[in-house]
DNA sequence: GACATATAGTGGCTCACAGCCACTTATATG
DNA sequence: CATATAAGTGGCTGTGAGCCACTATATGTC
């Protein structure tokens, strides 16, 4: 990889008067002596709730677009964040106490436009979390804060309704080849309410044979043990396997039913 | 470590005193003075020569990393770019004079330490060009520009290695279930040409029957009704009909031989 | 305890499509 | 005209999704 610490080989005279070391030019250089877009991170945090993938928003308390809802997000921490997947951590946690689920780095939406502050870009993340944490949203900022279903979302501020539709877009695509959606349930569950929560995401039925065996011969969740009683015939409790659901299907889950 | 221009202005108390309309708030609003991460766009531009996949490499003609080989990118330009992608085809039309290919972005990677000016942000895309186009090289900047294979780069500036390695691995990826290589070929070509750049992008080969099925049955290219001559049988041409290679198959293209 | 009911879970067929491989077709060349 | 070589096809096998009827196991009611 890139070793900074060294110059670079000495280059004699090239186009100027004398050469400069890496060293010399970054003594001089001030990051903020160019102009630079505004840079944030929002999120799309993911949860079923209800039987209905909802979304985490923020009535925005400051300007601008003040009042308005939006994605969570903010500007990078310079000094704290590591990197932009630590804004996007530190925000998650900051909004719901929730701390390593599952994040996806989506889309970036840069221009001269979608902020009224002027040349902007921000980065997009979805994450998914349990429904068995929804309880634990806090509430910093004095700002409010709710989960609202997907299909009830109309306008949000900026342009965070387009960064919502591709997330929501990824996450669907991606449900018809992995198993992403066991990040949306708690640490246990049934292979029925695994299939529900697919069922939710896609927007329609799946069958549930060629569901079943598809879940099972990937070999990424295993049974517990345990059962869920219920008011008729208990079911197989499972929980995710090695590398839960990051598994890539070769074929696409489709329709059914 | 960064430099940074100016310390983060504490916002004189707002919500306390009083209510502020948005258009006062951005009257006030100096993007300036709030710390930034640097912003650049850097691009893995792929092209297939002598049965290799090639990517464009620049020698860096200045600091920092001056001489290192590097993925093309720069700057934003907040005048002159209306949007990220704006800039992706700016710099794209300087290094090759080419303007509309297949355009993708990949990811962004940002953190402290991937450019020793500061905290940066870089948006990777990757570009597809035709092989027919490959002289169209210019030489704007001085700057040393070259077609690499991608197996025999080992070493770049910053973290364009990794940034070349997931655009690589998107491609890829995206060939199992596109017909993205389409764009890699000029305007007509042969199903044999078409395979062939298939199978060095997946790097193994494509079992003959299945991959022409395949590709008639998406109806994704048409015949354009003339021969290409050769030593032996002449195969028909073909050109991409409707919407290029941008068709999703619903199961993997994989193995053979 | 017998039975109804409801949900969990299975057996086993069909169909689409990738992989396979031998076969046919069309051209250039000696 | 025979041969070599690459283009292109026929037709089988195997995998896994879709389908749907069937079995299994609990609760609730009488």
């Amino acid at each position: 990889m890139p070793v900074y610490g060294k110059l670079p080989q000495p280059h004699k005279n090239q186009e100027n008067s004398m050469p400069q070391t890496e060293k010399d030019f970054l003594k001089h250089y001030r990051a903020s002596d160019y102009p630079a877009p505004l840079v944030t991170v929002d999120m799309a945090i993911f949860t079923v709730l209800d039987d209905q993938l909802c979304v985490l928003l923020v009535k925005r308390a400051q300007h601008p677009a003040k009042g308005q809802w939006a994605l969570p997000g903010g500007f990078i921490n310079l000094e704290e964040d590591k990197d932009l997947q630590a804004t996007a951590h530190r925000k998650l946690k900051e909004k719901t106490g929730v701390d390593a689920p599952y994040l996806e780095q989506v889309i970036t939406s840069g221009n001269a436009s979608r902020d009224p502050r002027g040349w902007s870009v921000t980065i997009a993340y979805f994450a998914l979390i349990a429904n068995d944490n929804n309880d634990l949203i806090a509430d910093h900022s004095s700002e409010e804060v709710t989960w609202k279903p997907i299909s009830s979302v109309e306008s949000l501020a900026f342009d965070h309704l387009e960064l919502l539709a591709q997330c929501h877009q990824r996450l669907r695509s991606k449900v018809h080849y992995t198993a992403l959606p066991v990040h949306l349930l708690p640490a246990t569950f049934t292979l029925v309410e695994l299939q529900t929560i697919f069922e939710i995401i896609l927007g329609n039925k799946v069958e549930k044979k060629a569901f079943r065996r598809r879940i099972i011969d990937a070999d990424i969740i295993e049974e517990t043990g345990e059962m869920r009683a219920g008011v008729t015939r208990p079911a197989k409790l499972y929980r995710p396997k090695n590398n839960g659901g990051n598994h890539y299907f070769s074929r696409a889950i489709e329709g059914g039913r």
